[in-house]
DNA sequence: ATGTCAATACAATATTGA
């Protein structure tokens, strides 16, 4: 099954882009973030018109996460993250799928460092480790899927510049250090398990340039918990249409995990 | 310092958040 992270940058400004994603690619799962619209206007009807359905947590503006399934909607399980009761943020929802545990996650941006949005970012961060080790505790196959906002190393086959991006919150100590703790709970980051070696970006910014130089970083991950790890087949990036017109700022990230 | 974009408040531009 193919399991997609896509960071819409707006759902009803890219209804094109995801309508065209989905009669192509055919995802299994398509986990997206970044709607940003309110719940009553999200376009269900037309994700139901091309032949799938979905869960979603939305937010007038901006944020949103939402979970795409062909046929039937996904089994929800939880609807935002646990631990602050005040936050609200939509970021995260979870839903069940063919046995298999499903996060989309829109993990904060953080910028600028030293502001209560980047304090922020290490708080919530915080709470999605709680909870990747609750949901590890279930010994099933989960796959936190998302835009995690991180940068996981200086390395150029993560980064284009990482003097360009250091004063970045994807790129501080702290930010990669929660990212590590999470990830050393016992997850796989399937793109640099498939990938060891080579750069894998998945986001260019809009501005400067940056697409056209290949100015890109890696920020959207899927994470597999051990048995969702033991069935990886394959991982990618469906770079392609961050070139099209009127693309988001990121591509499409993937695995395939045998049935 | 944005070679940019989307959504919103508001009513042609400014603000927010990437």
């Amino acid at each position: 099954m193919k399991i997609v992270s896509y960071n819409l940058n707006g759902i009803r400004a890219r209804l094109p882009r995801l309508i065209e994603y989905i009669e192509e690619q055919k995802p299994d799962i398509l986990c997206l973030q970044e709607v940003k619209c309110a719940d009553e206007a999200f376009p269900i009807e037309d994700i139901r018109s091309a032949g799938y359905d979905g869960v979603w947590h939305g937010q007038k503006g901006f944020n949103g996460v939402a979970i795409l399934t062909p046929g039937r909607p996904a089994q929800v399980r939880r609807i935002g993250l646990p631990g602050d009761p005040d936050d609200t943020h939509s970021r995260y929802i979870e839903a069940e799928v063919d046995g298999v545990v499903i996060a989309s996650i829109y993990l904060p941006n953080g910028n600028p460092v030293g502001t209560e949005k980047f304090a922020y970012k290490l708080a919530w961060m915080d709470r999605l480790r709680v909870h990747a080790q609750a949901l590890l505790a279930e010994e099933r196959p989960v796959v936190l899927a998302g835009d995690w906002n991180v940068i996981p190393t200086d390395d150029p086959d993560d980064v284009f510049s990482a003097r360009a991006m250091a004063s970045d919150a994807l790129m501080q100590p702290e930010s990669r250090a929660a990212y590590r703790r999470i990830l050393n709970l016992g997850f796989t980051d399937a793109i640099r398990a498939r990938y060891p070696d080579g750069a894998v970006y998945t986001f260019w910014d809009y501005t400067a340039g940056c697409w056209q130089r290949d100015a890109g970083f890696r920020i959207d991950h899927l994470l597999l918990s051990p048995l969702a790890a033991d069935r990886l087949l394959d991982a990618g990036v469906d770079k392609e249409y961050r070139g099209r017109e009127k693309a988001s700022d990121h591509a499409p990230t993937w695995v395939g995990i045998e049935d």
